[in-house]
DNA sequence: CTTGACCCGGTACCATACTACAGGGTTTAT
DNA sequence: ATAAACCCTGTAGTATGGTACCGGGTCAAG
């Protein structure tokens, strides 16, 4: 079976059915042939790429912004350094996620390292993280 | 000015006024005590927690375990080991987050390198990272 | 002592991201 | 060849996280 019908496109990356309908209608995934009778077809890798959506959704990434990471693939319509300022504009917001968990992480294991040893501490020091 | 009404604190944390409300119904934010009037007295230091609570959004928390981050402060009626449980387990999500968010950085800056030398490259890098 | 800017609770509405269902056709296993 | 299990489009409903508006009361500067 080399094509995957939707249902099992969807048991396989573990979402709805439904799901891949709508992001077929979001544009996030593409729309792939059918068959005579109006099935989709899908290539079996498709399911990597639910997986990243599902992901980066996690990661506090909207579908739109998600789209706009899926459209950064080099074709000969984009132009490269377009493609460049772009990843590179992602890699920014990356890199300000990543500080904020890290910030959030060292106040959680304050909180810890705080709780370990007495029976009750005082105050919370999870408000101290994330203060710009 | 010793404490600040509901619209100054909104002000302060760069929120709409109804957020204010709406975070106290959801009980992100604590009833606050009242003027007279029924006007909200808010301590200035709420700006820091309204705060929290919007970077953690943008990590991809949802406000049901942003409250659940929240609650834990340590206080005389949550045993210190649950609370220390409860920490950790955060930790862990939010180190997953940092090492998908590493990945995805990854991804992106092998596309933005490709992109420097070459003219074009055939698939997309960006997939490869989230795969578990 | 008024007038414009503010606050109150309550309800309704909005955008995003699904999810369900209706009514109909298709596939597949027996 | 027929029934169960699937797929299709289209439309409607849901959950989350707000945002807007209403009718009414309050505050503070002139």
């Amino acid at each position: 079976m080399r094509y995957l019908t939707t249902g099992q496109l969807a048991k396989e990356a573990g979402v709805n059915i439904e799901t891949i309908r709508y992001y077929e209608r979001r544009g996030l995934l593409p729309k792939v042939p059918r068959r005579a009778s109006g099935y989709r077809q899908y290539p079996p890798d498709m399911v990597r790429r639910i997986r990243f959506i599902k992901h980066a959704q996690a990661l506090g990434f909207s579908l739109k912004e998600i789209s706009e990471l899926l459209s950064l693939r080099l074709d000969k319509n984009t132009p490269c350094y377009e493609v460049k300022r772009r990843a590179e504009a992602k890699i920014k917001d990356i890199e300000e996620k990543i500080e904020n968990l890290k910030r959030m992480k060292k106040a959680l294991a304050r909180l810890t390292s705080a709780c370990s040893g007495k029976g009750t501490v005082l105050d919370c020091p999870i408000l101290e993280a994330l203060d710009n």
